[in-house]
RNA sequence: GCUGCUGUAGCUCAGUCGGUAGAGCGCGUCCUUGGUAAGGACGAGGUCAUGGGUUCAAGUCCCAUCAGCAGCUCCA
């Protein structure tokens, strides 16, 4: 007999063969059908094998995982993903299994097919997953030796398992496996144990992939996405969650309602801020600017285009050379030169294309009559590199900091004058991967809300807090209240951190400190630091539950130090500053990407491009008067304008609404004698007859406030706690 | 960048077997002058993304390019 301890404390005898599923038939049939798996000790595990092979625990401390658990729906989950894959397989014979993890919301499965999956064939592959799900057979688990196992994936006609045997998992001296019915799977587990319990599910897209994330490796994949949920209502109100998300994509609201576009005509990931989009934008900034010159900051600008070298200096230009827009070169060769000089360092140049290039040099003006041709790669990598030192090449800026450490640097620096907060809407261009682009989301041009504080390393802290504070205040002012911090820090180990131990370990203890003590949510991210210094990210929550990196501040000890910076100290001798870096928009871009979506098109008042149209219920009679009030409201600061359309107002209203103006003003004859207006809202409809004033004391009153009025919130839910699996398998 | 899918009027989309290009909305003109989400009539709008190819004939089939979408990889 074995001895089963369960949550509340209880202990059970069990026969010694006993599983979890058996414990869960003793407390009631209802519970054993609810059970999907088992949690000993903090590892889920199969129901359905006997606790003694899973533990030696005595008593054994079990927890039955039901349809109440997170933990249960990625076991779930990954389940249907080998349903997902047993019908693939029975639908187009001969397909290769590649893996098949959870992911948040869901799973996928990785197949290697020829011929494409389409969406026409998801109605099938759901239908004959509906058909293994009714069947309701058993996952059974079994293990094989390493030589069995490649044997027996070999014979299955799986190259891709038998590889990942031989490769991934050579570490693992014998393999588990789960068949179902016909279809046996390489798998770590746990499993449901049965299919039966899958009770909605859905295939939701298909897109390509690489095998093992690689995309060098030359063997394409198709992943096929699913989701599945404990009940048919969960899944709706997730379903529901992704049209709703579709509804509000900023690239078709801001289409539609005129705020930015992108065309092929100006390039990709190039952005056109149209004059509304433009007015939310510049509604944002000034409001930052605002606050930023109440925080001691100084505003500066910078050019567009900076010398290779200073982002040489700086470091950046060589990290980030491929996500960089090629450099501009004044020089006629010097394009030649520079392709050149990363051939010969890539090592792939020939001894005639060498030779070619010196002639074709030659004949855009660049000497090359003493190039050491016969010389090592060194030798004739320094003569390039020499000539290209002498001319002018520049860069479309990456980054606003060198220009802002120049700022810096211009004058003598004492610590008496320290802080030194130098901000900029600094435009930037990155080369981004064509595929990585999203709307405004994702661009190769990007104006940052950037800023670069100099202090003492005294003063970190200090700054660090306030910037914290700063960040929050903006955050507050568009309504978004729901967010955490990510501390993403470096990673023990890894080579592409530039300064010292030293540094580094202060740097991510102000941070941390500061963040203790200002109570926020945050996490520690191992490995995600720039290179350059830690960092602390904001990671928003919209409305319908969706997460965003937006603010940024960074800590930096190392652009000071390449830059050879300093500021005389109390002891007048020179002293090293350390710099923030912080932005905590991000990037204007993409914040009011976000924004769009947020606010499903439909901006608070003081962000509203159009704040007030008024409608004249009679074009003609009522044009005048309608003028009036316009003047008067554009007069209060309002962005108001007349709808003289000789059309109903029925029609002027809806119009109004769908395009999605807070404030209608609807003026006839009543209105005209009295010198009133009928205000209607977007939200709540009409409010009746009131004198101008009154209007204009109610709109400047939700102004100044800027009060967010209007933000639906999502029925999804999803599951507390809920997380991705780390699949091995 | 890679894999797959897509590209028809300003917008959203039909377009069968390869045989002279369609709708709704929007826009323009005229009629209508109205009270809180669509008044009516008429009209203008397209080198079917671009460039090649197959064919008597291409929006439709093939290739390339460009762009968009989904995913992978990347993100200072």
């Amino acid at each position: 007999m074995i001895q089963v301890q369960l949550p509340d404390g209880t202990l059970q005898e069990h026969p010694d063969e006993a599983t979890a599923l058996d414990v869960a038939a003793g407390i009631g049939e209802r519970l054993a059908g609810a059970t999907m798996a088992a949690e000993i000790d903090g590892m889920v595990v199969d129901a359905m094998r006997p606790l003694k092979q899973l533990t030696d625990a005595d008593p054994v401390p079990l927890k039955l995982l039901t349809n109440r658990d997170a933990e249960a729906l990625g076991v779930m989950r990954h389940s249907c993903a080998h349903v997902m894959a047993r019908a693939v397989m029975r639908l187009f014979p001969g397909v290769g299994l590649a893996f098949g993890p959870t992911v948040a919301n869901g799973y996928y499965y990785d197949f290697e097919l020829d011929e494409p999956i389409r969406e026409d064939d998801f109605e099938r592959i759901e239908q004959e997953m509906r058909a293994i799900v009714k069947e309701a057979e058993p996952f059974e688990r079994f293990h094989l030796g390493r030589d069995e196992a490649i044997e027996f994936c070999g014979e299955l006609g799986q190259a891709l398992k038998v590889e990942h045997i031989e490769t991934g998992l050579s570490e693992h001296p014998d393999l588990s496996f789960y068949r179902q019915g016909e279809f046996v799977d390489l798998c770590r587990g746990p499993h449901v144990p049965d299919a039966g319990r899958i009770k909605a599910f859905k295939v939701l897209s298909v897109a390509g992939s690489h095998w093992k994330g690689d995309a060098s490796n030359g063997r394409r994949l198709q992943r096929l996405y699913g989701t599945a949920w404990f009940s048919k209502k969960e899944q709706a109100a997730y379903l529901e969650r992704i049209e709703e998300a579709r509804r509000r994509d900023h690239r078709v609201l801001g289409k539609q309602h005129g705020l930015f576009s992108i065309t092929p005509e100006v390039g990709q990931g190039l952005c056109l801020w149209m004059p509304k989009g433009a007015s939310v934008r510049s509604r944002l900034e000034d409001f930052i600017k605002a606050e930023l010159l109440a925080r001691g900051y100084d505003p500066v600008y910078s050019p567009h285009v900076g010398r290779v070298e200073l982002y040489e200096t700086s470091g950046h230009f060589p990290y980030y050379r491929d996500s960089q827009f090629a450099p501009l070169f004044t020089h006629d060769a010097g394009q030649l030169v520079d392709g050149w000089i990363r051939r010969l360092e890539g090592g792939a140049l020939g001894e005639q294309d060498e030779q070619a290039l010196c002639a074709a040099a030659a004949v855009l003006g660049c000497d090359t009559s003493s190039y050491p041709a016969n010389g090592t790669r060194d030798e004739r990598v320094a003569f390039l590199h020499h000539w290209e030192r002498t001319q002018e090449r520049f860069l479309l800026k990456p980054m606003n900091c060198p220009h802002h450490v120049q700022i810096y640097k211009s004058q003598p620096r004492s610590y008496r004058e320290l802080p030194v907060r130098l901000a900029e809407f600094g435009t930037v261009y990155r080369y981004e991967q064509s595929g990585e682009l999203n709307g405004m989301l994702r661009v190769r041009g990007l104006t940052q809300d950037d800023a670069h504080q100099f202090c003492t390393p005294d003063q970190v802290e200090q700054e660090f807090r306030e910037t914290l504070e700063l960040v929050k205040f903006v955050l507050a002012s568009v309504g978004l209240d729901d967010y955490r911090v990510q501390l993403s820090l470096r990673e023990t180990g890894s080579d592409k951190y530039v300064g010292s131990q030293e540094n580094w370990d202060l740097a991510e203890r102000s941070l941390r400190n500061v963040l203790e003590e200002t109570g926020l949510d945050y996490e520690e991210c191992a490995g995600e630091a720039a290179f350059y210094g830690p960092k602390a990210d904001f990671m928003v929550s919209d409305c319908i539950g969706r997460e965003w990196q937006l603010g940024t501040v960074q800590l930096d000890y190392n652009l000071p130090e390449r830059f050879d910076l300093d500021y005389i100290g109390s002891d007048n001798r020179p002293h090293r500053p350390v710099m923030i870096h912080r932005a905590p928009f991000g990037s204007m871009e993409r914040f009011v990407g976000m924004l769009i979506e947020h606010f499903a098109g439909a901006f608070p008042l003081w962000l509203a491009p159009e704040q007030v149209r008024v409608l004249p219920i009679s074009e003609d009679r009522h044009a005048e008067y309608a003028g009036q009030v316009t003047e008067r409201l554009q007069a209060a600061g309002f962005r108001a304008t007349t709808d003289l359309r000789s059309a109903k107002v029925q029609s002027k209203i809806r119009d109004a609404q769908l395009e999605l103006i807070p404030y209608m003003a609807v003026v006839g004859d009543k209105e005209a004698a009295e010198g009133s207006v009928a205000l209607r809202d977007r939200i709540d409809g009409d409010l009746g007859m009131m004198p101008v004033d009154q209007a204009v004391a109610r709109l400047r009153e939700e102004i100044d406030g800027r009060q967010v009025r209007q933000v639906v919130k999502s029925e999804f839910k999803g599951f507390e706690g809920e997380t991705a699996a780390d699949n091995e398998y």
